[in-house]
DNA sequence: CTTGAATGATACGGAAGCGAAACGAATTGC
DNA sequence: GCAATTCGTTTCGCTTCCGTATCATTCAAG
């Protein structure tokens, strides 16, 4: 079932939620950390480097980057493949948990404060 | 009126958002810049760095860095004001409408795409 | 006038990001 | 076994951003 939503609402709707995150102490994450953090979130794992790069566009280096910094903020974690010693898994934390439902609210909340 | 939106679709709509902005070679604004840029447009004028500077919470310097990047990008323009010359007017530009526009139309067709 | 307040810009030191290239470790293919 | 490949990390030089503090300019009040 799909939303529908006017230009200006769109736009509303982005400015309230960018204005939140500034306004928000929660750590302001890029729009690449960002996309990165929703896509571990939202999909199957296993999430690996080289895969995310491949999804996103970008250089290994940027996922390397941002994993070090959600890392920190203990938004995800990373973890040797046992399989294969290469890889590194990216897996899922309780705090990023909570980072990801708090994003989900405000979006909702916004949404639904939305002009006519 | 108000639109619903369940926890899954708000986070895939913010995830499929980040996504195009990453993937797209337009310029990535932070969301700081993103803020400043749509309340500009959305909210009617004067708007100047003072006012910008406490509606997002930050310093001024902030806004000054913000508009010398969009400035660049020709999404704002700086504008001395005559009636008092210590104050400075944000204007919209062109292509900042039109880049704006595109944001919209995205957040729209994504919107439209949610799942469920 | 002159003083004080207000505004936006700038200087500063530091943190974090970028792409490209080089690197070590692990695996695969021969 | 040994070379070639794959994977994630690190390094390089550079750019951008941050907050604090300070600056020049402009206005307003006495």
């Amino acid at each position: 079932m799909s939303i529908e939503m006017k230009p200006l609402q769109a736009i509303t709707l982005l400015r309230d939620i960018a204005l939140s995150e500034v306004r928000d102490d929660a750590p302001d994450l890029t729009f690449r950390q960002m996309s990165i953090l929703l896509t571990v979130y939202l999909e199957a794992p296993p999430h690996m480097i080289r895969g995310l790069a491949a999804r996103l566009g970008v250089t290994k280096p940027v996922i390397t980057r941002a994993l070090d910094t959600m890392g920190a903020l203990k938004l995800v974690e990373r973890h040797r493949d046992p399989a294969d010693k290469r890889n590194v898994l990216i897996k899922r934390t309780v705090s990023g948990a909570l980072y990801v439902e708090r994003l989900g609210d405000l979006v909702i909340s916004k949404a639904r404060g939305l002009p006519r």
